[in-house]
DNA sequence: CATATTTATGCACACGTTAACAATAGTCTT
DNA sequence: AAGACTATTGTTAACGTGTGCATAAATATG
């Protein structure tokens, strides 16, 4: 079996709780008996048993990190940002435990002995059922990426329906009045905000948008590439297209250059969240970047902190959007 | 404070050993008495202490998914992928702890206690301190996508040398004898085994390979850029360059049509991995095809099974690479 | 020098659960 | 009908750790 307290306690002809104190630097403990305690449990290779810590500390040192889904629609390079930058605060105070919440059959089991904190990357506003699970057991809660409202419940997100409006803008501003829109997946929220974005800067300039310029897409490069071809069956094709991501980007720039025509010649797209090989493809991506990464390590910051500080200080950080502007967009108006 | 069996046991006039029996559903216990029980913890939303239950049964419940790096090198593809795949497996049974290697400071906390067991998403020899750590422990380990010979650890992952020969003698075949390569990042197991695989053919067809053509990379867009910059600079160009994932071929490709070139026109490319958007970057990409997903679900499969039998059988699995032909890639030979 | 105070350590219990063993009542066997 | 067996439940200890309180020794106080 592996080495307890009473091990070292037995070996240093002390009581067991000399020892835990003492591991745990008490300033009731001699330092003399401290530093040979130490080197007893250094010799033996002790390390303690956080079940036990946890049981009677009512701390459980994990976090989860839960996605609205890990198997449909959220993208690798969204996930993998949000990962590493919850990470990279953590180090080694926490495990992280991902899940995705479309996994959980019941959230029964997600109580406050089992997570010191959580951090929930929301796509879709069903995850509000989640949310007031987690937030009704009082447990540390962070959302990212979606508005919440929920009282006690810190909020990091990036503001999407500016971007969006940003993108649209451009498009008007570069000569374009025939633009579509490839929308993101039905039921999250980005997509609505992005829409939404989009649509105001439509009617700030009065540029009216005909119902066959816009198509669901599902966030990924195939429906992306499925509704560029419907486009391109219209009488009246559109001169640039909004995509609500850069995935879907990349499916409609592969189905403009298979009808044989030319990006940005031909047709300007736009993507949504600068991934890294938006300026990689060619023509390079003109883009909406969102700070994914500082979203996430901003809400892990803060989730610490009110872990720490024990008070649910309630904030909302709306980071900005920014857009990029590449080759992908064709000037009109020379 | 939440319920415990002891609450359960006083409104129910019997031992708390009996609600924990009947909520285990002990064949000792009356069926009656068991049904009442339950009725009772479904009313006061019990739910039991993992750390208690860890404690006593020397079980974690955890599984821990390390990765090799989670800030440098690992694509955003193949850790989506890797995650997807474990999580698919485990569902309910386990908590998913993810980690870079990298971040560990000592491996100390690592211990039987704290996992039931690991995968290690292996992408570097360097990872076999942590690897022997694990098995020396006694923990339940597969290693994933590097060959490893520790004695009683599973290991499941894809012949990449084999992969790297096809896609050589693909470009061979097509009539190229000016072949140059795009190395995987230093360190990186995958990094070898592409290379090796590559050469293979190479001498395989005796075609020589100047020392200019070879250029190692970091498996990301930027050095695939800067090393084709590089070969473009040459006198005698290549006409054709296999890179040793599909990132660096797209930052190659970018580089060949910012120099004014076509792909594959003027210099043919080949990548590797397969990633979701190898389909759809124009000219699409000619990869080769490797089973992330498949792998990380064996694996997963595999410990699982290994936990629950105890029985530790090590075992080799490798799958097979796949080379995928689409437009990258000209023929010279007619 | 007697008492008060500080310092260092130990004792006993608690956290919430499971399990070996004991106990009780009812049933079967011959 | 006495002993053996079975079914059901309870008693108690254990897992490894932290902590309130008691204790003992050392030191300070007047």
């Amino acid at each position: 079996m592996s080495v307890t307290i009473k091990d070292i306690a037995k070996l240093a002809g002390v009581s067991h709780t000399t020892v835990s104190r003492a591991l745990n630097n008490s300033p009731l403990i001699q330092e003399e008996t401290k530093e040979r305690i130490r080197v007893i449990a250094e010799q033996l290779d002790y390390t303690p048993n956080y079940n036990a810590k946890s049981l009677v500390l009512d701390r459980s040192y994990n976090l989860g990190l839960f996605f609205t889904t890990l198997s449909k629609g959220t993208s690798a390079g969204f996930f993998y940002e949000a990962i590493r930058g919850v990470n990279s605060v953590i180090q080694d105070r926490y495990q992280l435990i991902v899940k995705g919440i479309d996994d959980y059959t019941s959230f029964h089991s997600i109580t406050r002995k089992s997570f010191d904190g959580i951090i929930v990357v929301s796509q879709s506003d069903d995850d509000q059922g989640i949310i007031d699970h987690i937030a009704g057991k009082g447990i540390p809660l962070v959302v990212l990426n979606r508005p919440v409202t929920t009282a006690g419940v810190l909020n990091v997100l990036s503001d999407e329906e500016q971007g969006a409006f940003l993108a649209g803008s451009y498009l008007i501003e570069q000569g374009h009045s025939r633009i579509a829109l490839i929308e993101g997946r039905q039921g999250f929220k980005s997509a609505q905000n992005r829409k939404d974005g989009f649509e105001r800067a439509m009617k700030h300039y009065q540029i009216r948008v005909p119902e066959a310029y816009r198509i669901p897409g599902l966030y990924d490069l195939e429906s992306g590439h499925k509704a560029m071809q419907q486009f391109l069956l219209l009488k009246e094709r559109p001169t640039a297209v909004f995509c609500c991501n850069d995935e879907m980007a990349l499916g409609a720039m592969k189905a403009i250059s298979e009808a044989g025509m030319q990006v940005p010649g031909d047709i300007s797209v736009v993507g949504f969240d600068d991934t890294v090989f938006a300026a990689y493809v060619t023509p390079s991506l003109t883009t909406v970047r969102r700070p994914i990464e500082q979203i996430s390590t901003e809400g892990a910051i803060r989730l610490l902190g009110n872990i720490e500080n024990k008070q649910h200080e309630t904030e909302q950080l709306l980071l900005k959007t920014e857009l990029i502007v590449r080759e992908s967009v064709r000037s009109l108006s020379s």
